[in-house]
DNA sequence: CAATGTGTAAAGCTC
DNA sequence: GAGCTTTGCACATTG
């Protein structure tokens, strides 16, 4: 190897890229590797696709990752495998082409290189674990998880009837009953049980559908009334006609409340 | 400018790549840009993430679509920003730094450039559109669709007892009724209306649910009995749990056998 | 614009 | 591994 990565060919021939860059591919460890030209693509799996020439980028991942992106649009890639998969490069009529077969399921892409305006070798470094201790942490916010966890701790400004966890909160999040895993289930200050389904954006008519299969299915196992309230920034139209006619509730909570609520203490706190 | 692209920067200082790669990126038409270096990255909007140091691959489109993705793992990206979106570049305290934001939401993307091992502006070229008088034609099967089709042709393929559709096929697919849109409704050979709902993949309880909501919808609307038919390749435990209970049945298609059946003439049409 | 459903969905988590 | 849910889901289509 010539060269140490990182490094970059511009308009390289297809032997030159097969020269310099398959052995970082193919090697043990991997790099990173991106190939950009003027290509065409199959893909044959689950599905199967043609694309017809148009410059993209070919990124190959070291966990085996392979992503092709059209270089003018859209954020979904044209054609891609998931890890597992492995990547060779060949040329063929003097043409640089790339083959992605993924390990686990018989789905391969192949792309031909008419042209390659640039090929490179990147350097290794971390992933985006979210390994609160790795070097590349990737911590997001505003999650489905922190909105349950807020329900938890304030079920009152939920809804005025609910009722604190009774015991470790573990207990009232994520209850299995035969029609799934509920995200939250508590009582109200009547006694009822009180599902509450949990959706970060606005909810569908399938939100509502999903909880009133729990609403039924705590109903059955239990044998005691049992009210469903879904928890969402926003309901769709036919979601709210769907919780109407099956005599279910929502309240509004929008993920950046959640964060609001948690940033600091509140005056109650001060206030006892 | 002084280059035209395709052209490619190795290892360039972030004032070059200011000097040489903005222009094409804020420029009418854009360019397709592509920066990989070190640097750590932040979103803020219906989420807010933060992403700390690794090697990471800046992708802006010219419709306006931006994704950065780590170069060591995952198919999906760090972060992104569909398109409408614009990118500013800048530096910062010596650093190159990035600035994507939507323009029909507000949700923002700062990435911080610790070190560019490579910039590239490419040429411009098609989208993947459909349009199959497009240069760049994309054509995708073994869809939803396809297997939908099969279906209004092949119906006793799926039950010896569906009748074929009686007047134009296209008045048995996308049948509306008060729960939504059914794939097919035909007619079996005792009368009955068959409501039959599609998926290309293992079909999961949510499909059987949607099923049993469109039946209900067809029986209180139409005030006949009415059949549920799943056709998917597969189901998983609980949906058929779930059909089982509530007296809807599933029938076996997977999508390649849609593609075998018509790829030529079968015998049938050589025996009439 | 909202609403609905599909996707080669992917990814994460639990059992 | 199957099964289920979430995703900053994206995307297409239709009203």
């Amino acid at each position: 190897m010539t060269e140490e990565p990182p490094f970059v060919l511009e308009s390289p021939s297809p032997e030159e890229v097969l020269r310099k860059v398959a052995p970082y591919l193919h090697g043990t460890p991997r790099y990173p590797v991106v190939i950009a030209g003027m290509c065409t693509a199959r893909y044959e799996g689950r599905a199967s696709s043609k694309a017809g020439p148009a410059v993209r980028i070919a990124i190959c991942k070291p966990d085996g990752t392979f992503i092709l992106h059209n270089a003018m649009e859209k954020r979904e890639p044209t054609n891609w495998n998931p890890a597992p998969s492995v990547q060779r490069l060949r040329t063929d009529g003097g043409n640089l082409v790339l083959v992605s077969k993924r390990l686990d399921v018989p789905e391969t892409v192949i792309v031909t290189f008419e042209d390659v305006h640039a090929a490179m070798v990147l350097p290794r470094s971390v992933g985006d674990s979210r390994a609160s201790n790795a070097p590349s942490a990737f911590t997001i916010s505003r999650t489905h998880e922190e909105m349950v966890r807020y329900i938890l701790e304030n079920p009152s400004r939920i809804d005025p009837s609910l009722l604190p966890p009774e015991g470790p909160p573990e207990r009232h999040t994520e209850v299995e009953c035969g029609a799934g895993i509920a995200d939250v289930v508590l009582r109200d200050e009547k006694g009822r049980l009180v599902v509450i389904e949990v959706k970060r954006a606005r909810a569908d008519i399938n939100a509502a559908a999903q909880l009133k299969r729990y609403v039924d299915a705590f109903r059955e196992e239990r044998g005691e009334s049992v009210r469903g309230i879904l928890v969402a920034p926003d309901v769709t139209k036919g979601c709210e006609k769907y919780l109407r006619k099956h005599g279910l509730e929502w309240r509004r909570l929008r993920p950046e409340d959640v964060e609001r609520a948690e940033e600091g203490p509140t005056l109650d706190d001060f206030l006892g």
